[in-house]
DNA sequence: TTAGGGTTAG
C-alpha cells in the first residue's frame, strides 16, 4: 500500500485535467477534500484552477474560490492570480477583478492576469486604464504586460496609445521579441497603417508563421487584397514554412474582385501540404469559392468534410443565401438542426438575408422570434438591420418603420441604411426622406444617405429636390468612391468604370455592349431608367 | 499563476 501525500494527489488530479477528463479530475480533487483541509496546499487550488478555465466549468473557479477563503489562502499571491486568470478565462469579469481588488499583495503575474484577462474580454478600454495605473506603482511591466497592452491598443484602434507603447518598448532595448513584434504589427494595421506595420516586419530579424500571418492580415484589412495575396504566394514560391492558419488568412482575403484561378491555385498548395482536414481551412475554401462565384465548388469542399462545425455550416447557409438560392439555404438550415448542430447568431444573419431575398418574411419573422425565443441568442443590431431589410424589400414599409420604433435600443446606421435602401427599390421619397435624416444624424460623413436619396428623388422626376441633395452633400460630405465593374480572364482582372475608354480593346467592347443591347430591345426588355441621375432626354437615359 | 496570428453575415 503506497503512501499517499498532497503531491501525489495534486499530481493524479493534473494528470486528468491535461487530458481534458474533467470530471473525473473533480471526483479526485473531492476524495482529497473528503481527507480534510490539511491535505490541501496552494498547489492543490492552483491545479485546480488553471484546468477549469472555460465558461461550462465557472461554477469550479467559484467552488474553489469559496474553499480558499475558508482554508485562508485568499491572501497568498499564487493562489490570487490562479483565480484570477481562472474567472476572466471563465468570462466572469467582475468576480476576476474583485479578486484583484481585495489583493494586499500584488506581483507582475497579478496585474498582467488583469491586463490580459480585460483584453480576452474585449475589456480594452479598462485594460489600458490599469495599464496606466500599473506604470504609476511600484510593479513593473513585464514583456507580457506590454504584449497584453499592444493587443488592448489594437482593439480600441488606438494609434496614439500603441505608439506610446512602442516607444517605452524600444527605450528598453526589447521591441526586437518576435512575439512583440508580431503585436506591434497587429496594432499598427489595425490602427490602419499599414505602413508601419510593414517597417516592423521589416526590421524583424526573424520570421515565423504567426508574424507573415499578422502582415498577411494587415495588408488585407487595409484594402490591400491583391498585395496580400501576393505575399502569400511569395512566400510558398520562396519555400518558407506555411502553417494552416496562414491559409485560412489567406483564404480570407478573396472576395468578387480576386481571382478565381489564383485561388484553386491555393487550393492546390493545401492538398500537397495536406491542410485539407482543418476546419479554418475548410471553411475558408468555402467561403473563397462562393465569394469568387463558385458555387458548385463550395458545395463539394463541404460535403467532403467529415467534421463540420457550426461556421461550415453557416459559411454553406450564406454562399446559398448569395448566389440567390434562398429555399437551399433554408433546407440546409433544417439539416444543420437535424444532425444536432447549434445555430449561432450569424446563422440567424444568413437565415433573415435568405429570406430577405426570396420574399419570405413571414418565415424569416419565425427565424427572428425562434432566435431570441427558442435559442436565447439575443440580437445585435444586425439582426434589427435584416429585418428592416426583409420587411423593406418586400414592400412593407411602414411595418419596417414600426418595427423599429419598436426596438428595445437606438438604431444605428446599419438599420437606417436598410430603410433608405428599401424606400430607394420602392421609390417611397416621403420615408426616404426620413430615413435619410436619420442617416446623415448617425453617420454625418457618409455620402451614402444623400446618393440614395438623390437617385430616390431622380426616379420621381424631383429634380429639384435631387439638386439640392446633392448640393448638401457637396457642402458636407467628399466625394462618391467611384463604382468599378471588372472580369477575370486567365487570371488577369480587367476592371471599368463608367463611360471608360481606357482598355486597349475599348471599341471592341463598346461594339458588343452595342450588340447586347439591340438583342434586349428585340426580347422585349426595357431598360430601368428610375435610377439614372441625370436630367437628360429619352434617349441619352437609356 | 500572465503568452503573439486564422474561418462565418452586412
Amino acid at each position: 500500500m503506497p503512501i499517499r501525500d498532497t503531491v501525489s494527489w495534486n499530481i493524479m488530479i493534473s494528470g486528468f485535467l491535461r487530458d481534458g477528463d474533467f470530471d473525473t479530475g473533480f471526483g479526485y480533487f473531492k476524495r482529497l477534500l473528503e481527507l480534510g483541509f490539511d491535505w490541501l496546499d496552494q498547489a492543490s487550488f492552483t491545479t485546480m484552477l488553471s484546468a477549469y478555465d472555460i465558461q461550462e466549468y465557472s461554477f469550479v473557479t467559484k467552488i474553489i474560490h469559496c474553499l480558499v477563503v475558508l482554508i485562508g489562502y485568499e491572501q497568498e499571491v499564487t493562489v490570487g492570480n490562479a483565480l484570477i486568470t481562472s474567472y476572466f478565462k471563465c468570462g466572469s469579469c467582475g468576480l476576476g477583478r474583485q479578486v484583484f481588488g481585495e489583493m494586499r499583495e500584488r506581483n507582475v503575474i497579478t496585474w498582467t492576469a488583469v491586463i490580459s484577462g480585460l483584453v480576452q474580454n474585449q475589456l480594452y478600454d479598462d485594460s489600458l486604464k490599469l495599464f496606466a495605473e500599473m506604470r504609476c506603482g511600484s510593479v513593473n511591466p513585464n514583456f507580457l504586460t506590454y504584449l497584453s497592452s499592444l493587443m488592448a491598443c489594437s482593439g480600441l484602434q488606438a494609434l496614439r496609445e500603441g505608439r506610446q507603447i512602442h516607444g517605452i518598448l524600444w527605450k528598453l532595448g526589447s521591441q526586437s521579441d518576435l512575439r512583440i513584434e508580431s503585436a506591434l504589427m497587429d496594432m499598427y494595421s489595425k490602427c490602419g497603417s499599414v505602413e508601419d506595420a510593414w517597417r516592423v516586419f521589416e526590421s524583424a530579424e526573424e520570421l515565423d508563421e504567426v508574424s507573415m500571418t499578422v502582415i498577411l492580415v494587415g495588408f488585407a484589412q487595409n484594402k490591400f487584397e491583391d498585395e496580400a495575396i501576393q505575399f502569400f504566394v511569395k512566400m510558398v514560391k520562396a519555400g518558407i514554412e506555411i502553417d494552416p492558419n496562414m491559409v485560412s488568412a489567406v483564404l480570407g482575403v478573396f472576395g468578387v474582385d480576386t481571382s478565381l484561378g489564383l485561388g484553386k491555385q491555393i487550393h492546390s498548395v493545401i492538398v500537397k501540404r495536406g491542410f485539407t482536414s482543418n476546419p479554418f481551412v475548410s471553411n475558408g475554401l468555402i467561403n473563397m469559392y462562393s465569394k469568387c462565384g463558385d458555387l458548385k465548388e463550395s458545395i463539394k469542399v463541404f460535403s467532403r468534410m467529415s467534421d463540420k462545425n457550426s461556421i461550415s455550416w453557416n459559411t454553406m447557409i450564406a454562399a446559398f443565401a448569395r448566389h440567390g438560392n434562398g429555399s437551399r439555404a433554408l433546407e440546409l438550415y433544417k439539416e444543420m438542426r437535424l444532425e444536432g448542430i447549434k445555430p449561432t447568431d450569424v446563422t440567424f444573419l444568413s437565415l433573415l438575408h435568405a429570406c430577405s431575398h426570396v420574399g419570405l418574411v413571414e418565415k424569416g419573422m419565425e427565424f427572428f422570434k425562434s432566435m431570441t425565443e427558442v435559442h436565447k441568442i439575443s440580437p445585435r443590431t444586425e439582426h434589427y438591420a435584416c429585418v428592416v431589410d426583409m420587411l423593406g424589400r418586400a414592400g412593407l414599409l411602414n411595418e419596417a418603420k414600426s418595427f423599429i420604433e419598436g426596438l428595445p435600443v437606438k438604431p444605428d446606421l446599419l438599420v437606417w441604411q436598410a430603410l433608405l435602401g428599401a424606400c430607394s427599390i420602392h421609390g417611397d421619397s416621403e420615408m426616404g426622406k426620413y430615413a435619410a435624416d436619420q442617416l446623415i444624424l448617425a453617420a454625418p460623413n457618409s455620402p451614402a444617405p444623400y446618393i440614395l436619396l438623390a437617385n430616390i428623388y431622380s426616379s420621381k422626376g424631383r429634380w429639384r429636390e435631387r439638386a439640392r441633395t446633392i448640393r448638401r452633400m457637396k457642402e458636407m460630405v467628399v466625394d462618391k468612391e467611384t463604382g468599378i465593374s471588372w472580369i477575370e480572364i486567365e487570371n488577369a482582372v480587367h476592371s471599368f468604370v463608367v463611360d471608360d475608354r481606357s482598355h486597349p480593346n475599348a471599341e471592341i467592347i463598346y461594339e458588343v455592349l452595342a450588340e447586347l443591347f439591340r438583342h434586349m430591345i428585340d426580347e422585349g426588355y426595357q431598360p430601368d431608367k428610375r435610377f439614372i441621375l441625370h436630367y437628360l432626354d429619352q434617349n441619352e437615359k437609356e
